[in-house]
DNA sequence: TGCGTAATTATACGCTTGCATAATTACGCT
DNA sequence: AGCGTAATTATGCAAGCGTATAATTACGCA
């Protein structure tokens, strides 16, 4: 009977004809049902984010979905490159604007990690959402590792530039504790955001990677007393 | 037609009869039905553990899940307690058979949740599954909250412990910093196993937390050259 | 202006899911 | 030994899933 149930199309005009619609750019169309399956996943995890609610979510009817990827698990696959790439183009202009100097860069790019809109539960579930599809799809495991050491590289480079001698492999177990503290820091934040006292995060991960490094990273952190 | 697929009790007697089957202790079967939950999230994650998958894991018909559980979310529930009491138990038990001096028990505390079995890409799957579906279940959020703050008082507790001066503002910061470079770690080393050397999670473990806290752990370590 | 075609909607199918309920059977108890 | 009952199996159902395919319609282009 019921045959799905829309966005409701404004009213029902009662005769039953055809809902209207308009043609759309096939990358802009992609783009819509990429961000529609991302909210969902986000919001509800993988279960809520079906054919039917994503084709709802970006207002168009299910059968579309399957004229732009051949399969749901391909649309998935494709949210989940865009989410990295924004990821990583965050981190990137986060680096770009930073100041000249190798501790405030390093300081900023920390802070910036350990605070909202990074630290969120909805990114937290979209994150969790994803790993645990990990497991099954070579693919997108082979993809995971890419982005991760991509970011821990960007990471490595920012701690290379600082004022101390350290050879390679010390080069390499840094970027590897750094990153550590600000993923544990990050999730822990995402998960549990009434858990700390604003700031907090932030105060710490500058500590504990200032520890690590053996510098005083929050004393070279630009000045932000601008509450505007 | 086919009915489900058991795991075929061995030979079709060709006669339709009854399945055979022995009646068990509650205890047991709850216990059964849990396990057979949670080795299933961990393998293929929450799509995969069905409530036909999990019977069949057990060895039981699809209908007695109903009998032990409401709903299958609450055989979920279930699940999740016992994975997290699993792991506080093994937690304790560590820091129970630890040597006495404070050091060496962090020490040791540090280098077991950062080596197999606790770092295992199958334990993370499992975790991974239960995370998101902490953001619709109040109830599971709750005794997640509940048990991450155990986890960290637990190490906070063996922080206390050492020959240092430092307030309660720095120990809970302590807490929470060495507890989130643990996590990272453990996250890395189980999402990518072979990205890292074999003990240099642990070795990275134990220099950061000792660089966090002001002191060199990795010398306060047991020996532990033995081979066999 | 009207035609052609690709984008979009509509409908349907087979499968799986969680859950309900009825039929059976193993086992404790006297 | 055999009865009673609770544990277990068997069967069925409605809903939702992903997907295939046919019918429509908006829009570029001559």
């Amino acid at each position: 009977m019921q045959a799905y149930n829309y966005a409701a199309p404004e009213k029902e005009t009662m005769t039953g004809d055809r809902r209207k619609f308009s043609r759309q750019d096939e990358d802009t169309r992609r783009a819509d049902l990429i961000a529609a399956a991302v909210a969902l996943i986000s919001e509800g995890g993988p279960a809520v984010a079906t054919v039917r609610a994503i084709a709802d979510r970006a207002g168009v009817t299910p059968g579309l979905i399957r004229h732009y990827f051949a399969t749901k698990e391909a649309l998935t696959r494709a949210a989940y490159s865009a989410v990295m790439d924004a990821m990583t183009e965050a981190s990137l202009k986060v680096v770009a604007e930073a100041p000249a100097r190798p501790e405030a860069r390093l300081a900023v790019f920390v802070t910036s990690s350990l605070r909202p809109p990074v630290v969120d539960p909805a990114a937290m579930g979209l994150w969790a959402g994803f790993l645990h599809q990990m497991r099954r799809d070579a693919d997108m495991r082979a993809a995971h590792e890419a982005s991760y050491l991509h970011y821990r590289d960007l990471l490595q480079g920012l701690i290379a530039d600082l004022p101390r001698k350290a050879d390679a492999a010390r080069l390499r177990a840094d970027a590897i504790a750094c990153n550590a503290v600000i993923d544990g820091l990050w999730l822990e934040g995402s998960a549990l955001p009434d858990a700390f006292a604003p700031g907090e995060l932030e105060r710490i991960g500058l500590a504990s990677v200032g520890a690590i490094l053996g510098l005083d990273l929050a004393a070279h952190l630009p000045q932000e007393g601008n509450t505007a």
